[in-house]
DNA sequence: TATTGTTATACTCTATAACTATA
DNA sequence: TATAGTTATAGAGTATAACAATA
């Protein structure tokens, strides 16, 4: 019974040893090209995306965004004020804590985002129009894929 | 003519422009997990990165590692440097050029890439397993693609 | 003169420790 | 006391500008 059970979880255990190999080596090399297509408009990794988990899942706390971006509280309240000084985010007091400070994306913070990905997906499509069309359609193909590993991180 | 020839290419042209909306869109989120699934070892992104194109490319020019990693000159002197004091990579001087220098990958800077990869491999197997097998298919099937992605990006 | 790399200096971002305010 | 956030201080990493050495 111990090895029926252990077969197939055995392989599959292999199997997924395999893809996370490739997929972490693929990982490593798109790191490169993320950052060959970053642009200079003075935001920082941490501080865009920021940005964009407070775009995607509304006002956040100061601590929550702090742990959701792997930074301390102290540096989650410096790039706060940053970004506030910008324009982009505003702080609000929370009505049932005092304690608690509430960060909110602004609509200028929106534009900023949009204007980003807007530059990026233009250099991005210049790379995309280099790989073949076989390529191209297994990339559209994962997608979803990729939206799931995303979502699956936490 | 130009009408027939306008049409197919403008079509592949939007096609690629949406295809690049959805990439630049999962390349964002997936930049996420990957830091989310790196370590606290005391390397910083770009140290890395340089030291997996040093394994990739053997030993390099200095002002190559700095264009192909995309920082100045004098900040991949200083990294360089860093490296060269923990023991990861050696600067050569070059036969045929006295202004040259050449930097080279250690056995000690190979070890540490694996270990990297090895434990990066094993955390990102644990996020794979909670996908479906479909999504597992179709970022097998990707990888070729994101390859073919990473190097056309130069 | 042009190129390769280094040194000097300043700025951004981050962490740890100590602190204030609220619960 | 515990929790949310801030302030103080120090260190890593980067850029720009000025420099030295070689071609």
């Amino acid at each position: 019974m111990e090895l029926r059970q252990a077969e197939p979880t055995l392989a599959a255990g292999r199997a997924e040893a395999a893809l996370a190999g490739g997929i972490a080596a693929g990982l490593e090399r798109l790191i490169g090209l993320f950052r060959s297509l970053s642009l200079p408009d003075g935001l920082s990794l941490t501080a865009a995306a920021t940005l964009a988990t407070l775009e995607r899942s509304g006002p956040r706390r100061l601590t929550a965004l702090a742990v959701q971006e792997g930074v301390t509280q102290p540096a989650m309240t410096q790039l706060i004020a940053r970004l506030q000084d910008s324009g982009l985010v505003s702080r609000e007091a929370d009505t049932q804590d005092g304690r608690v400070v509430q960060v909110r994306l602004t609509g200028q913070g929106q534009e900023m985002l949009a204007r980003r990905r807007a530059i990026r997906a233009e250099r991005l499509a210049a790379v995309l129009a280099r790989i073949s069309p076989e390529d191209q359609e297994a990339l559209a193909a994962a997608l979803p894929a990729i939206d799931a590993l995303a979502s699956a991180a936490h």
